[in-house]
DNA sequence: ACCTATTAATAAGT
DNA sequence: TACTTATTAATAGGT
C-alpha cells in the first residue's frame, strides 16, 4: 500500500527502514487502539526497534504493568491448546468452578440442600458414608503407626534403662514429637465427640 | 475499509464484534510480523478479549517471556514485583481457592488424606458426620412432603372416584411427576446401598 | 512533515 | 467459519 509493494525482508536502507519504523509502528499502535475500543479488549504491545529503544502501547483503562500482570498470571498456568495464538477460558471458568466446588463443599457439610432431590440426597449420603469409611480407616492406620513407633520406643528405653544417661533419655522423647505418653494421648483423643471447631482448610466453603 | 465506515466505539452487536475480533487480532498480528521483518524490531503484542480469552503473538525468534523479561528489565526499573502482584491477584487466588477446594472436597470423599495427623481426620470425620446428619434430615423432610403429596391425591381421588373422568385422573397423576406409585418408588429407593455413580456435581473434585 | 498513487485491510453480505 | 467484494485505510516513495 504505498507507490508499489516491498518485499517483505529486512529495509537495509537505514534512513527509509527508520521512516518506516516509525510510519508503521503508530500505525501498529493505531490498529491495537481501534481493537480495543471496537471489541473491549484490553491490548498491550511492547516494541524494541533495532535500537534497542522502547516504544509501548496499552489499550486505555489500562497500563503495560497490568497487562504485562495479567499476562504473567494466565499464561503459566494451563497448556497449549490448538494455535500459536493459544487460548485460554481463565478467569470465567474458574470462578464458574470454584462456584461449583464451594456448592459440592456445602453440601457435604450437609448446607444448601434445598434443591435436591430424594435420590440425589441418597447419592451425597452415601458419598458422605464412603468418606467417613476411609477417614476412619485412615485413622486406624495413623493410630497403629503411632502404637508401634511408641513400642519400639518404650522397647528401646527399656534396654537403656540399666545405664544411666537421662540425656539419651530426652533425645528418644523427642523423637515422638514430646508424645511419648502415647497411651494417655490416645484417651484424650480417641473419642468421637472432640467438639473443636472445624479448620481443614474448608472456612472458605463455608463463608 | 470496508462496505462502508463503521464508528469507532465498541460494537455492541456481539456476533458481529467477535467476527471483527477475529479479523482485526488477525490484522494485528499481522502488522506487527511485518514491522518486525522489516524494521528487524522485537515486538510482542498481548490481546485480552472481552471474554477474558488470551491472544498473544511474539515476533519471531522471540518468545512473549523474553520481551516481557526485556520490558521488565528495560527503562523504567521501578517494577516492584510484590506491589504488582497485589494489583491483579484475582487470577492467582482464584486458582488457589480452587486447589484448596478440591483438596477439601477430595478429602470429604475420603481422598489425599495422607498428610493429615490424627486429630485432622477426627475432625474431618466429624464434619462428614455432621454432613451426614443434615442429609438424612433432609431426606426425611422430602419424604414426609412427598407422602402428604401422595396423600392428598389419594384423597382427591377416593372423592372423585364416584364420577369417570379419566382425563382429570391422568391429570393429578402427572403432578407428582409420574410418581403417583409412590409407595413403590420409597421401596425401590429407599435403602442405603444404591451403588449409582455419583455425580452431584462434583465430577470437577475428583478427577 | 506533507502528498497521493497504490496496495492492503476489512465491513457487510453470503 | 470461510469466501467475496465494494470501500475505506495505511503507507511507499517523493517533496
Amino acid at each position: 500500500m504505498g507507490r508499489g509493494k516491498i518485499e517483505m525482508k529486512k529495509i537495509e536502507n537505514v534512513s527509509s527502514r527508520q521512516v518506516t519504523f516509525s510510519k508503521r509502528r503508530a500505525g501498529l499502535f493505531k490498529k491495537a487502539e481501534e481493537l480495543s475500543v471496537l471489541c473491549d479488549a484490553e491490548i498491550g504491545v511492547i516494541v524494541f526497534s533495532n535500537t534497542d529503544r522502547l516504544y509501548k502501547f496499552a489499550s486505555s483503562k489500562s497500563s503495560m504493568e497490568k497487562i504485562v500482570d495479567r499476562y504473567n498470571n494466565s499464561s503459566h498456568s494451563s497448556a497449549h491448546p490448538t494455535d500459536e495464538n493459544m487460548v485460554e477460558p481463565e478467569l470465567n471458568s474458574l470462578k464458574a468452578e470454584v462456584a461449583k466446588l464451594r456448592k459440592a463443599t456445602g453440601r457435604m457439610m450437609g448446607k444448601e440442600l434445598d434443591g435436591l432431590d430424594f435420590k440425589e440426597l441418597q447419592q451425597l449420603e452415601h458419598q458422605l458414608t464412603e468418606g467417613i469409611l476411609s477417614v476412619k480407616n485412615k485413622k486406624e492406620q495413623v493410630l497403629l503407626e503411632l502404637l508401634e513407633k511408641s513400642n519400639l520406643q518404650i522397647e528401646e528405653l527399656g534396654h537403656k534403662s540399666c545405664n544411666h544417661y537421662p540425656e539419651n533419655y530426652e533425645a528418644a522423647r523427642k523423637i515422638s514429637g514430646g508424645n511419648s505418653t502415647v497411651i494417655c494421648d490416645f484417651k484424650s483423643v480417641g473419642e468421637e465427640n472432640s467438639d473443636t471447631s472445624l479448620s481443614l482448610g474448608l472456612s472458605v466453603a463455608t463463608s
